[in-house]
This record gives C-alpha cells, structure tokens and sequence, in this order.
DNA sequence: ACGTCTTATCGTCCATCTACGATGAGTTCG
DNA sequence: CGAACTCATCGTAGATGGACGATAAGACGT
C-alpha cells in the first residue's frame, strides 16, 4: 500500500525525553549550531511553513520563497544538518518534515539561558 | 553618590509585556538576527556567564573565555548590537549585562515556532 | 602632565555564507 | 528507451564572519 498523491512522511515520532545536559561546553556548542541554523530569515520562514503545514510540503517551499530553487535546496541542506528537519524522499520528489525532538531540544537549550 | 568598588549597572528593568507580533515577515526577521546573535558558542558562554553572574562582569569575560581581547570584544559587540546585552560604562571599564527584554522576546519568538 | 590600565577599533588573513545559473542524478510516464 | 519532472550539487562571485596582533581612545592615580 501506498500514499500516492499527498507524501505521507512525517511518522508519529514517538519519543521520551531528552537526556543530554542542557549546560556546559557541549550544550552551548549545540545551541550554537542550532541557532546558527535558525539565523536565517529564509530558514525560520521554512520551519514556520513545515510547522503550520497541514501534512508536510516539498519543493512548494520553493514557491513559498523568494528565491532560487538552488538557494532554497541549500537552505534546506542546512536545516537538515543541524537535525532541525528531515527529507524523506517520495517518488521522483522530497517531502521534507520538522524534526519535533530537534526543536524541543532547541527550545529547552534556549530557555536554559 | 556613586557605587565605587564593582559596578552597579544592570537597573532593575521594569518593563511590561512585549507587544510586538511573534509572527509574520518582521517577526522572522527579528528572530533571526537574534538567532544568529547567538549562534556561535563563544556569544553563547558570554550570555551563561552574564545571567548566572552575581552582578555584572566586565573584562573578566576576557579571562573566562580562551580567546583573544579583541576577539572577545568583537563578540560582545555583535551581541550589544543584537540588543541582548547592554555595556554601560563605570569609570575606565565598561559593565556587561543582560537585557531581559531582549531575552524574553527571544524566548517568546523561539517558543512561537 | 605622565604613565597605566581597560576597552574599542583597525587591518589583515582565511573561512564560511548567500545567492544565482547550469548541470547532474533519480523517478515516472508515455 | 526517451522525454519530462523534481531536486541536489557544482561552480562562481561577492559579502560577511572569526581570529589575531597592533594601535587608538578614554579614565585614573601619582
């Protein structure tokens, strides 16, 4: 069986609770790559529509932006390596999700601080 | 009269709540400057230091982090600029603080995501 | 006024970021 | 197979970032 039209990534992403310390060298070396992640307006754009997304987009992203499709696959890319976001790949396109556990990661660093 | 020996910056910020949006366009702007404000580990140990600290530090962020002076300044600069911290100047040193203000916007406009 | 202490700024070097167009890799359909 | 579509990657160019040493600017103490 199979999901054709509308992906169907984005499992239910059943997880328990974050163990890492939320303090010390190697959390701020995390937050830093996170945030670093997020300091794009582009970027916090693309989060924002995979949040609010009902289901999970593709290269619509594209459209959504003011931008090349190059520059928004990059953009992607960099969304995807700090964890904050996943492609799963569907056929011919991608559909990209938020990683849940990443960004409640994010969002406890910073209320850490 | 004056507070002579430590510094005695940092007022207690009485403010009220925040009124701008945490959303649209301006408000992915803001975050992401914020975001890349803190997006690199040094800026964010600056911050830990200056919102644990029992008062305010100066350039005894320069002996707590394994850069240069200038360096260090340069950081504390990009984050003054961003608006989280602020350096009010007591005699020939100058006192870093954290602006809560500015803190808690981050944190609302995180936790909007 | 002078030397000292503290901090900011300058100049430099190398690395990374951002943007784009062009091209390549993979999938689907005819 | 071959055309069409989607997305990633490459190559490039200009801007910004991060680090340092050296130097300037300001405030004190003598």
């Amino acid at each position: 069986m199979k999901a054709s039209s509308t992906a169907e990534c984005c499992p239910p992403a059943l997880d328990g609770p974050d163990l890492r310390p939320v303090e010390g060298p190697e959390a701020d070396q995390e937050l830093a790559e996170l945030a670093k992640a997020i300091g794009h307006p582009a970027r916090v754009q693309i989060l924002r529509l995979l949040v609010r997304k009902i289901g999970c987009i593709c290269g619509e992203i594209v459209e959504e932006l003011p931008l090349a499709q190059s520059t928004v696959s990059q953009h992607l890319k960099v969304l995807k390596e700090s964890g904050l976001i996943r492609g799963d790949v569907d056929g011919p396109r991608v559909c990209y999700c938020i990683e849940p556990r990443a960004l409640r990661r994010l969002k406890a660093l910073i209320g850490s601080i």
